[in-house]
DNA sequence: TGTACATCAGTGAACGCGCGTTCACTGATGTAC
DNA sequence: TGTACATCAGTGAACGCGCGTTCACTGATGTAC
């Protein structure tokens, strides 16, 4: 039967993969080791080399599995509402589903959005993986934009090239409005999680899931409805 | 003439800090290496623990003095705005502050609010210091409650006792309300220098500092004046 | 079904490098009388 | 102003550890005839 030594051969490159999320969650990216992981395995240090070319290789095979598993929770998340139309809903899920998936994976989250590993380069190869969650956030986007929302806000000129060459990039018709709102609610999400996780909120919110609900709920509100123009209700300037 | 000796002292304690930021921008945090540092001012290895007691210490200096020199530059930004009403001005002013102390120290940014580092537990010492932009940013919204501005927008019953705890903290009277938009708008902030300096905005935006206009724009609305309250455009639910 | 050959997983030793930290020491700089 | 003593910056060697990567090898597993 072909296939017995291949599966073993997949079985250990599995274990890999596995021991060296063990091995980030331990002691972070750079306390990845080729030698660590044989010992693991109960191998000598040469015999990893069968299965992984070198440490970067690795590395860049962790964070295209990570992009994935992330990318495949927002997918799930997204599609397990049922009132597709229901954006603000959507909106909702996809956010903590990416939150959640950072607080049960906190070194991958960290290996993705964290401080970039010094002397690694990601190859191009990662580029696919890294867009998938965020072509749900997009699609999201275009949903909405088919909903007909009105929006006042402003789209700064210095981005109008920018926006027009994004949405070509997804192939996804979304407003210029839209999309800054969008980019914007992105960094809140992003930051909000970045904050907690590293550990910012310490002496500061004892519920940061409260929080992210906030910043969440704001922008789930900017993106399906609010309209922020110039009306102040009393700025002194 | 007491003080040659300790002019001496003070200098090279100056150059070891000095060429550990040069070393942490080459390699990172974890790059750091007493022995580099040694090498490079020319003494041996062991000479650098006449200065500084291990290498976790260096690194809790490091932090301490970049939080401190982030807060001072947070502070002389917003000292910079003639007309201290204009609380959008202000606001504007501080957050381009630190996006541009963190674009011309990266290095240092990315220690502070980067990936912790494995391992390292920071002391107590450097809470102060922290602190210290985030006072600019509660100040402000103090100010900005004073000018007496209206929001409706809610406050998640799970965040009220944290925040009252807040107020307390800082010692500031400052409207619920108005400190979850404020988390809210540092949540974005901290989360759009994120996404440029750890390069999540290649291939999404050529513009990045246009892109972080929006997002600070669109949160000084929201602070300002803004209200998000539960009336959308157009909402299809 | 059996043999001859190729593939390839894992070994063991080595190269050359890095690191943090300790310790007994030399010798110059400062201080007290 | 000069001497005796204390302080302390910097030395040099060592301990014990880690790492990535290469290379010639053994021996089991698969493949072709």
């Amino acid at each position: 039967m072909a296939g017995t030594r291949e599966r073993a051969r997949a079985a250990t490159t599995a274990d890999i993969l596995c021991i060296a999320r063990e091995q980030m969650a331990a002691l972070g990216a750079e306390g990845l080791s080729l030698r660590a992981i044989a010992r693991e395995l109960g191998m000598v240090s040469s015999a990893v080399y069968r299965y992984v070319a070198s440490r970067d290789e690795l590395l860049t095979a962790l964070i295209i599995d990570s992009y994935d598993r992330l990318g495949a929770a927002a997918e799930v998340a997204d599609r397990g509402v049922r009132r597709r139309a229901d954006i603000r809903a959507r909106w909702r899920a996809v956010a903590n589903a990416i939150r959640d998936w950072a607080m049960t994976n906190p070194s991958e989250y960290a290996l993705l959005f964290g401080t970039p590993v010094p002397g690694y380069a990601a190859p191009q190869d990662t580029i696919g993986p890294a867009t998938r969650y965020t072509l749900v956030l997009v699609q999201l986007l275009a949903d909405l934009d088919a909903t007909g929302v009105v929006r006042d806000t402003p789209v700064p000129k210095a981005l109008r090239a920018d926006i027009a060459r994004l949405r070509d990039v997804f192939g996804v018709p979304v407003h210029e409005s839209t999309l800054v709102v969008g980019l914007s609610a992105w960094a809140a999400l992003m930051g909000a999680i970045n904050l907690e996780l590293f550990g910012h909120l310490h002496n500061v919110v004892d519920r940061p899931g409260a929080l992210f609900e906030a910043v969440v709920a704001q922008h789930g509100e900017l993106l399906t409805g609010g309209t922020i123009g110039g009306r102040t209700a009393s700025n002194p300037t």
